[in-house]
DNA sequence: AAGACGGGGGG
DNA sequence: CCCCCAGTCTT
């Protein structure tokens, strides 16, 4: 890790949060983004709501840029800028649970406490061949008790970092690389050849598919309109285009103006049709979601509409939006004609 | 205890 | 296509 030797808390959480449920290629430019835009705590507590997310935007979980800004902005006006420097005390903070806490606690604050993720999991129950599902409460629990017997008397600091290196590059969720481990000889699993059946789970994923339609509206002068996501669905704070939801797939662009969900502030009959995309699939973790963009010319579209941003298309960019919207635009062929 | 929450990469 | 990732929060 580039910010393995530092011992800076700021940069230590900053990096935690971003690593959480997310692969170190794929955070690592981001947590440089960060650190340049914000160098500090004090930085990243003084910025704009909507400039973090933009930051934060094709990341993912975004509940996790929210309280990135509520914790920083908890540490500056309540602490001082200093991060709590114990385990609980770090829990105390929006977004940091008890693998980040610990993990802060000790890489921060040489505290002694013992890391339990994802790798942790994984190490325990084949070295152990423990067939005790890793996904509930007893589960966890008692994990967490195998972990703090194996760091004993250990320094934290190292052997949280050894143990999540080594799960990261020799006891692999895939293709592991039991040939040259050195714990082989004592492993369990690789004794019961079990290695790739752990650790086990108890729940399975459910998937829900659903159907966006998003309303790509252009006025004569390179206008369009976009709303931000709010309420308890996915990507709260994110713009998109107006959207319609449909239960069913393969609905005509024509029947879009009955739907329930049609903006009461859109009239249908002015709008000129242009085109609609192919719809494409995208999935997620538990939504497949297939999307259809419909382009509209709107003529006489009005100015000021309560909750909704006017804007000239060229300056979508400075706003935050899914991959959904953000992999469409990056086809900017398509809306040459738009607008 | 369940469910919700993104997006990308590997097999 | 399915699973997993340096998990956390809400219900």
């Amino acid at each position: 890790m580039p910010w393995k030797a530092i011992a800076d808390p700021y940069r230590i959480w900053l990096s935690e949060i971003i690593l959480q449920q997310t692969r170190v290629e794929q955070g690592l430019p981001y947590f440089e983004r960060f650190v340049a835009a914000y160098p500090t705590v004090k930085d990243l507590a003084a910025a704009r709501d909507e400039e973090v997310m933009k930051l934060w935007e094709g990341l993912g979980y975004y509940s996790r840029a929210r309280n990135l800004l509520k914790a920083a902005r908890m540490v500056a006006t309540e602490y001082g800028g200093n991060f709590p420097d114990t385990d609980t005390g770090l829990r105390a903070l929006p977004g940091v649970g008890p693998y980040t806490a610990a993990a802060i606690a000790s890489f921060a604050f040489g505290q002694q406490v013992a890391v339990l993720d994802g790798n942790v999991f994984r190490i325990l129950a084949r070295f152990y061949n423990d067939l005790t599902p890793i996904d509930t409460g007893k589960g966890r629990k008692h994990y967490q008790k195998l972990v703090d017997m194996a760091l004993g008397d250990a320094s934290a600091k190292l052997f949280n970092q050894a143990i999540m290196d080594f799960g990261a590059m020799v006891c692999t969720p895939k293709r592991t690389r039991c040939s040259s481990c050195p714990l082989a000889e004592r492993c369990g699993a690789y004794a019961a050849g079990t290695v790739g059946d752990l650790p086990l789970k108890e729940k399975k994923l459910k998937r829900r598919t659903r159907y966006f339609h998003f309303l790509v509206l252009a006025d004569g002068e390179g206008r369009t309109i976009i709303e931000q996501r709010s309420g308890k669905d996915i990507w709260q704070g994110l713009y998109q285009f107006p959207l319609i939801e449909t239960e069913q797939p393969n609905v005509e662009t024509a029947a879009l103006a009955s739907q329930q969900d049609w903006p009461e502030w859109l009239p249908a009959t002015a709008l000129g049709f242009v085109r609609r995309s192919a719809p494409a699939k995208h999935q997620l973790t538990h939504q497949t979601i297939i999307t259809v963009f419909h382009h509209f010319t709107w003529a006489e579209m009005i100015s000021k509409i309560k909750g909704k941003t006017i804007l000239k298309h060229n300056l979508l960019k400075n706003h935050a939006f899914p991959r959904v919207i953000t992999r469409y635009l990056e086809e900017k062929s398509l809306l040459l004609d738009l607008f």
